[in-house]
DNA sequence: CAGAATCCACCAGGATACTG
DNA sequence: CAGTATCCTGGTGGATTCTG
């Protein structure tokens, strides 16, 4: 078994919230969670950069966070699906609060983070799609 | 001059956001800078943990970033001062969010972080001493 | 007191392949 | 369709040292 060698500051309030954030998918995994978008397959679909392992991973860490819960088909082919939990329910609003704030900021932002040397391109995504269900779902 | 080798996806604001805010100490120095703790030999006695390096580099990374601005004291011994920009304080919400939402489930969450192998042991923090200061600019 | 340069350990995340 | 095992690379953050 794998054991870290550096511990981790989780002891104040922000540290758990980011500890509990803490992965290049996991907003974005709850974000489509909560838009109905239950499927690990669906979820590949909706974040084509990101490999299945990874997702499997991310999925797996916040279920263990207590975020998500997973129901599993017993099925041929099988089907699994992930819906939040109230505690991950109760993170929304905070992932919707980034998510407006990246957009309000957005044309700002992409300027001083382009010309932050560390970066080099940037890469096409999802989220209009996530935008586009959101709204089928509400007509 | 260094270059990235892998494109960050900035493209969804809630990557936009996650970008700002990624870094360990990011989150925190916003913090204490919102609660006047605006010289860097402050921070670093509000977050013993972290190295005088890295958080230089994490308020640098602000700064290009826009959320900080920085005065200057020509003086001897130096003199540094840290303050939000309307951008940075456009962010304390969402810090503040997350605060408060970590503290709140923090027993459930650290129960739960606690069971994951990867994790060995917290760390003693100083957020306790933001509230105390809070507490005192408001007295 | 503040900052910058160098060096490096660690680990998150990506590639790939295989199983049920 | 979903999950897991193995391997590997890049980069974050820490240690140290030196400057003004």
């Amino acid at each position: 078994m794998y054991e870290r060698k550096i511990p981790l500051t989780i002891d104040c309030g922000l540290h758990l919230t980011k500890e509990v954030l803490n992965g290049k998918w996991k907003p974005a995994l709850l974000n489509a969670i909560s838009m109905e978008v239950k499927r690990p397959s669906a979820m590949l679909r909706l974040l084509p950069e990101a490999t299945r392992r990874v997702l499997a991973v991310q999925l797996n860490e916040m279920e263990a966070h207590g975020l998500i819960s997973k129901k599993i088909y017993p099925q041929l082919p099988p089907k699994v699906e992930y819906s939040l939990t109230n505690l991950g329910w109760s993170l929304m609003p905070i992932i919707d609060a980034m998510n407006m704030w990246g957009d309000q900021n957005r044309s700002f932002l992409e300027k001083v983070i382009r010309q932050d040397p560390k970066i080099r391109e940037t890469s096409k995504s999802a989220c209009e799609l996530h935008r586009m269900l959101h709204l089928q779902k509400k007509a």
